[in-house]
DNA sequence: TTGAAAGCGCTAACAC
DNA sequence: GTGTTAGCGCTTTCAA
C-alpha cells in the first residue's frame, strides 16, 4: 500500500508537505503541487480511509439494521439508502437482525464502537413484540443518532420516517366499498408489528363506518412462517361469500388473487383484490395485483438525508422530526 | 467515548497496563486485571474498533458486490454471507451496482483504500457484456483477494463460488422429455449474462438429443426491464401448441404458470412448468410452481468461507479452487 | 513555502 | 508486574 510517507521519501519532501498539496492547500507552491499530484497519481494513490477516520473521529459509514432482507420493501429501502449514502459520500454497513431481538442488540452494540457514525433501524418482530427498546435508547447517550423507519417506536425519540399506513389502508378500503363490494376480508401476516395492528385497525374502522358492524370471520391473520397458501385455501372455502380482499402485506394480495382464481372466481368481477405490493409484485398475477405503493425508494432516501442533516448540524440540539411519505394506489386491474 | 487513556487515569496505571489487563495478559497482576476490567464495565468500555483496525492493518471488514438485492436469488446470498461473517467476526459493507459496469468500477476503488480486507463479489450484467474486467484484474496487484460467485469470470484468476448450471437445465429439461412433452419453451431474462447463455445452451443439447432438432421459435428471450407478462402471454397466444417450459431466471416460470393458467392450460396437465426459484416463489401460484433450488444461501456462506481461508493462510499462495454447490430440483406440482 | 511535532486510540517490543 | 516508547497513516497547528 502505498502512503504519503513513500511519496514523501521519494520526492524528498515532507510528510506534511505531501498532504497539503494533495489537499490543495494554498500553503503550497503550484510547482510542488503538481509534482506531488503526478507521483501520487502515477502510484494511484488513495489515502488510507481508516486513518483518516481515526484521524477525523468520522468514518463516513452508517449502520444499517434491517430485520429481513428478503421482504422486497426492505430490500427497496435499501436500494434508496445504498445509492442516497453513497452520493452523499457515505458507505454502509448492512446488519440482518432475521427479526430478533438479540440480533438486533449486537449489531447496535458490535457498530457503537467507532465503526459508524450513525444507524438507520427498522425495528425486528421480535423487538416490537418484546416492547424491549432498551438498546435503541441506549445509542442516544453515545451520540450516534438514529434514524427508524417504518417499524418505527413511539417511545424512542429519534428522527423518523414512516408512511401513513392508516389512511393507505383506510382509502384501500373505502375504495372496495365504493365498488359495490359487501364481504370485504382483510388478510394479513404481520399482525403482530404496529404497522400490521394500524392497518387492521383502519380496515375495521372503514368498515364498521359504512356498514356499522365488523364480521370478525372475515379477517385472517397468518403467523410468519406458516404456509400462506393453505391457510388462505381454507380461509376461501370456508367464506365463499366474500368479495373484497384487502391485503396488509407484501405477498398475500397475489396468492389471495391466484387461490381465488383457482377456486372459480373471477377477477375482479367477483372478487376486488387490493394488497401491499410494488410493480414486479404486481406483474407476478394475472390480472396484475392492484396495490398500495410505499415508495420505498423513497424512504430510504429521506432516512439517510435525517441522519446525515442530524451528522451535520452542529450539534445544535435540533428537534426529532418524523418524515411521512406519500403511498400510491396503483393500477386497476383487480380492483 | 470512553478510552483507554480515560480508563488509566482514572486507575493511575500507564495505557499499556490497561490495555494489556483487558486482553489477559500474564504479565499483570489478577488483581490489577479485576480492577481495570471494573471499571471497563462500569464505563461499558469498547475498544474502537477503527484504531485497532490502523494498528492491525485489518479491518474484519468485507466488500460486498452485488448487482441488484431486489433479485431474491442475490438478497439470498447476502443473508448467508451476513450470517456466516458475523459467527466468523467480520462486518460487510454492501454495494449494490444496479447491474452497471460504472458503479461496481468505483465500488471497488472506493473500499479499496483500506477500508476492507476483501470482496465477495457478483459481477454486473454491463460488466459481463462488456467483457471489461481490470478493475478486477487490477485488484490481484493490491493483495485485496476475491472470491467471485454465480456471475463469475472465467478470465479473472481467484477463487470462486458457482452451481452448475449446465447439469441443473439438462436435468430439468430431461425431466420435461420424460414427462412426454415435445414442445418444451425456453423462456429466460438473462439471456446476455454467462450464467443465461449456459442454460440455455443446456436446454438445447437435451431438446437436441432427444428430438434431432431445436425449434428456435420456442426459445424466448426478454431483456430486462421489458414486461415479461405482455412478452410472455403474446408467445403463448403464437405458440398455443407449447406443453412444457424450462425458465432460466427467478421470476418469469410463476408468471408462465398464471399466464397460460388465465389462457385455459390446465397444469400440470397441458403444461408442465420448471423455473429457478425458491419456496416463496413457489407458494406464490396454484399450483405451486416446480423449481430448481440454487441454495443461495449455502453460495453465501461458501464465499465468505473461502475468502476468509484466504485472508488467514499466510500469503502461501495457494491454488484459487472453484467450489460447486450442489442444486436441488423441488417440488412437483407444475410439472 | 516548507517542515517538525502532536495526536486520533490502540498494540507490542522493550525497558525498568 | 508495570511503564515507556514507537508506530499504524493521516491532518493540522505552529515554527522556521
Amino acid at each position: 500500500m502505498i502512503t504519503l510517507k513513500k511519496l514523501a521519501e521519494q520526492l524528498n519532501v515532507s510528510v506534511s508537505t505531501v498532504s497539503k498539496a494533495l489537499n490543495d492547500s494554498s500553503e503550497i507552491s503550484q510547482e510542488t503541487i503538481i509534482r506531488v499530484k503526478e507521483l501520487a497519481k502515477h502510484y494511484n494513490y488513495q489515502p488510507n480511509r481508516i486513518a483518516q477516520s481515526l484521524q477525523k473521529s468520522s468514518t463516513r459509514t452508517i449502520g444499517v439494521i434491517i430485520p429481513n432482507i428478503l421482504n422486497r420493501f426492505f430490500a427497496k429501502v435499501l436500494v434508496g439508502i445504498e445509492k442516497e449514502a453513497n452520493t452523499l459520500g457515505y458507505n454502509i454497513i448492512t446488519c440482518i437482525t432475521n427479526e430478533t431481538l438479540s440480533k438486533e442488540k449486537e449489531s447496535l452494540k458490535l457498530l457503537s464502537n467507532g465503526s459508524v457514525d450513525g444507524f438507520i433501524l427498522a425495528a425486528s418482530e421480535e423487538t416490537q413484540v418484546s416492547k424491549n427498546f432498551d438498546h435503541i435508547s441506549l445509542l442516544q447517550s453515545s451520540d450516534l443518532p438514529v434514524v427508524m423507519f417504518d417499524r418505527v417506536i413511539d417511545n424512542v425519540n429519534c428522527d423518523k420516517v414512516v408512511i401513513d399506513d392508516f389512511s393507505a389502508l383506510q382509502k384501500a378500503t373505502v375504495h372496495l366499498i365504493a365498488k359495490g363490494r359487501k364481504n370485504i376480508a382483510f388478510i394479513s401476516n404481520i399482525d403482530d408489528l404496529n404497522v400490521g395492528k394500524s392497518r387492521k385497525q383502519a380496515y375495521k374502522d372503514s368498515i364498521l363506518k359504512k356498514y356499522h358492524k365488523v364480521d370478525e370471520s372475515l379477517i385472517l391473520t397468518i403467523p410468519r412462517k406458516v404456509n400462506s397458501q393453505d391457510r388462505i385455501k381454507a380461509f376461501f372455502k370456508a367464506n365463499p361469500h366474500i368479495d373484497g380482499v384487502v391485503s396488509a402485506d407484501n405477498t398475500s394480495g397475489t396468492i389471495v388473487l391466484n387461490v381465488a382464481k383457482d377456486l372459480g372466481f373471477k377477477i375482479p368481477e367477483d372478487l376486488s383484490i387490493i394488497g401491499f405490493a410494488d410493480e414486479a409484485i404486481s406483474n407476478l398475477s394475472v390480472p396484475r395485483l392492484s396495490y398500495i405503493s410505499q415508495n420505498a425508494k423513497q424512504i430510504g432516501i429521506a432516512a439517510i438525508n435525517l441522519l446525515v442533516d442530524r451528522l451535520n448540524s452542529e450539534e445544535e440540539k435540533k428537534e426529532f422530526t418524523t418524515r411521512v411519505i406519500p403511498y400510491k394506489i396503483k393500477n386497476q386491474e383487480s380492483l
